[in-house]
RNA sequence: GAUUCGUUAGCUCAGCUGGUAGAGCACAUCCCUUUUAAGGAUGGGGUCCUGGGUUCGAACCCCAGACGAAUCACCA
């Protein structure tokens, strides 16, 4: 059903074809300027021809101002009908741009720079051309004085269902993505002038590897193979470690079939990265380094506000164990207790726990409660348990550890990074752990991949690798408190069918109208007591019928009748 | 998954104790030649999220459902 404004707009489409003008023209428009660059080299007087989407319309009688938005931003427009139509004929502005131009429409316009009396640079418009017509009405929010918006197009539902409506509308969207893609480009550019490798692997994997998560699953049909959307691609980069190569990357678009959330989406952005001869303390320097060479180009500084917190990303980062970290928030050490003992320390601070789970998840639990939401500022977590982390070699110093470090920022994860495990009989065995836990019923456990231990066992030099959450980043240097802010089209649930068209009537106005169909005329009440309805089911379906202009409601002095339209 | 709040015109929102739905912007008609969110006058526009129930009468009360948001839980 369209709206009275979409009708209007499509009668206005059709008499613009009928004056001779296609709504839209096939032919490119050059243009000289955007407006950006009217507005920064302002040049009284200068001719210029731009284009965009006609955004406001004040008419004035025979002068109307207008603003033409452009991909650089927005320009005042001014149409003057004497200089339109220096003839006789004043339809190009009366009746053209008047009548049957729209906001929203995208026109290109020649004109002459100038500015008006209150000082705006101004596109004098001397030739308007349509581009483009549109048929359904922008929302049209507007700043005034004060900073105040006015009817701002803020619904976070509609906006990303209408990502596009977003854009066009709110200017702050775009800076978001535009930022997105300068810190993804300045992360690139930073690894490739290292010498690393950008590479894609297999998005559709028969075994989904390289993290503990729920995987999407689909069905190859010539192969008649499930297949997996990966969850990682770790395993896939660490085989080309094998291969010889000294550094890999890739920005991998990753999917986890768990639960969504203001940081979670089923689909998300990782980069990984894994570098041959090279330790987990290497890549803290590596990742640190990055870090801030990523905050000075795309923002200049290495001070981001993120919420109501101030984040340096300046180096060098804090860096504290994990047993350490937690020393340091429940004065517990547990460095030299058994199991039974920490599970005591987790029953003494309250921390949620159950049989099933071993001293490594013990020490996490502690952790994620206690320690992870204080760290703020950027800092390296180093060195947690080996149940946590089948992927990573065991510490160097105490088999019981790992040489893995997570990124917090914010008193959130950031990155995560080992010295990889390449031992390929341990790799093996921590496998066939997996295996024990799935058993166990834990969903998340990782599968054996028989072939990427054969890759170890041809010998996979030491390696470290790093993944970062892109989105995540994103979210932090952008100051966006939601991913559903750092993804143009963020999944959601498929939009109801509920506006499937109800030409037919309802079993209840048919009810009603088999009676009066045949009566044409006949008194409201007699009418709906020969109907048999509920009051609610009569009211809705003389009301519908009355809206359908089937039958019509008269008031006369005895009490309501109701007639029947043919 | 739990709790709370919400869903009314194209957009932003009012709508009291239940009594036939309102405003601003947008739209339409007319007037207006340099305006700064908003010039003037007049007018049109509604599945009050859906379905039941209570009631003489429901946008409003009750039940069920859909969708969304926030918080929490779970999860990286």
């Amino acid at each position: 059903m369209l709206s009275e404004q979409e009708l209007i707009r499509r009668e206005s489409l059709q008499k613009l074809i009928d004056y001779g003008i296609n709504p839209y023209p096939a032919q490119e428009f050059n243009r000289s300027h955007f407006s950006s660059e009217i507005k920064e080299n302002f040049n009284e007087g200068e001719k210029v021809i731009i284009a965009g989407r006609l955004l406001r319309r004040k008419i004035q009688g025979k002068a109307s101002f207008g603003v033409i938005q452009d991909s650089k931003g927005k320009i005042q427009v001014y149409f003057n009908r004497d200089t339109i139509c220096p003839d006789e004929n004043k339809d190009q502005y009366n009746t053209v741009f008047k009548k049957w131009l729209d906001l929203g429409d995208f026109l290109g316009i020649e004109g002459v720079v100038f500015k008006t009396m209150v000082g705006e640079i101004t596109v004098e418009v001397q030739k308007f051309h349509l581009l483009s017509k549109a048929l359904k009405p922008l929302p049209m929010p507007k700043v005034d004085k004060d900073g105040n918006i006015h009817d701002a197009f803020n619904d976070p539902e509609l906006r990303y269902r209408r990502r596009y409506v977003d854009l066009v509308v709110n200017e702050q969207v775009k800076d978001t993505f535009v930022k997105r893609s300068k810190i993804m480009s300045s992360m690139r550019n930073f690894l490739n002038a290292k010498g690393y490798l950008e590479v894609e692997t297999p998005i559709l994997q028969p075994i989904p590897g390289g993290a503990a998560a729920r995987p999407f699953i689909t069905h190859h049909n010539s192969l008649d193979i499930p297949l997996y959307l990966r969850i990682a691609n770790e395993l896939y980069l660490k085989r080309l470690i094998v291969g010889g190569f000294e550094g890999v990357f890739e920005f991998a678009k990753d999917f986890r079939n768990e639960g969504m959330d203001r940081t979670h989406n089923p689909e998300f952005t990782q980069m990984e990265i894994y570098v041959a001869y090279k330790d987990y303390k290497w890549m803290m320097n590596f990742t640190e380094e990055m870090l801030e060479t990523i905050c000075l180009e795309v923002l200049g500084t290495t001070e981001v506000s993120i919420g109501d917190n101030k984040v340096n990303f300046k180096r060098p980062f804090k860096r504290i164990s994990m047993l350490d970290a937690i020393k340091e928030h429940t004065g517990h050490d547990l460095s030299s207790m058994n199991e039974s003992q920490i599970r005591a320390v987790c029953k003494e601070l309250g921390v949620e726990v159950n049989e099933t789970m071993g001293k490594g998840k013990l020490i996490d639990e502690i952790f994620g409660e206690k320690c992870e939401s204080s760290y703020i500022q950027p800092t390296f977590i180093t060195d947690y348990p080996v149940e946590m982390s089948p992927l990573c070699k065991k510490h160097r110093d105490n088999p019981e550890l790992t040489e893995r470090f997570e990124l917090m920022v914010n008193g959130k994860e950031l990155a995560n990074a080992y010295s990889e495990l390449n031992d390929p009989i341990d790799q093996k065995e921590r496998f066939e752990e997996q295996v024990k836990l799935a058993e166990k019923g834990d969903d998340e456990a990782m599968f054996i991949d028989h072939d990427f231990v054969r890759a170890l066992e041809y010998g996979m030099p030491p390696t470290s690798g790093m993944g970062i959450g892109i989105d995540r980043l994103v979210m932090f240097l952008c100051n966006q408190p939601s991913i559903q802010e750092v993804l143009f089209f963020p999944q959601m649930k498929p939009e109801s069918k509920s506006a499937s068209k109800k030409l037919e009537l309802t079993e209840n106005e048919q009810i009603i109208y088999d009676i009066i169909s045949k009566r044409k005329l006949m008194d409201l009440v007699e009418l709906k007591d020969l109907c048999g309805l509920s009051n609610k089911q009569w009211d809705k379906g003389i009301k519908s019928l009355g809206k359908q202009n089937i039958t019509k409601v008269v008031k006369t002095d005895t009490g309501l009748t109701v007639e029947y339209i043919q």
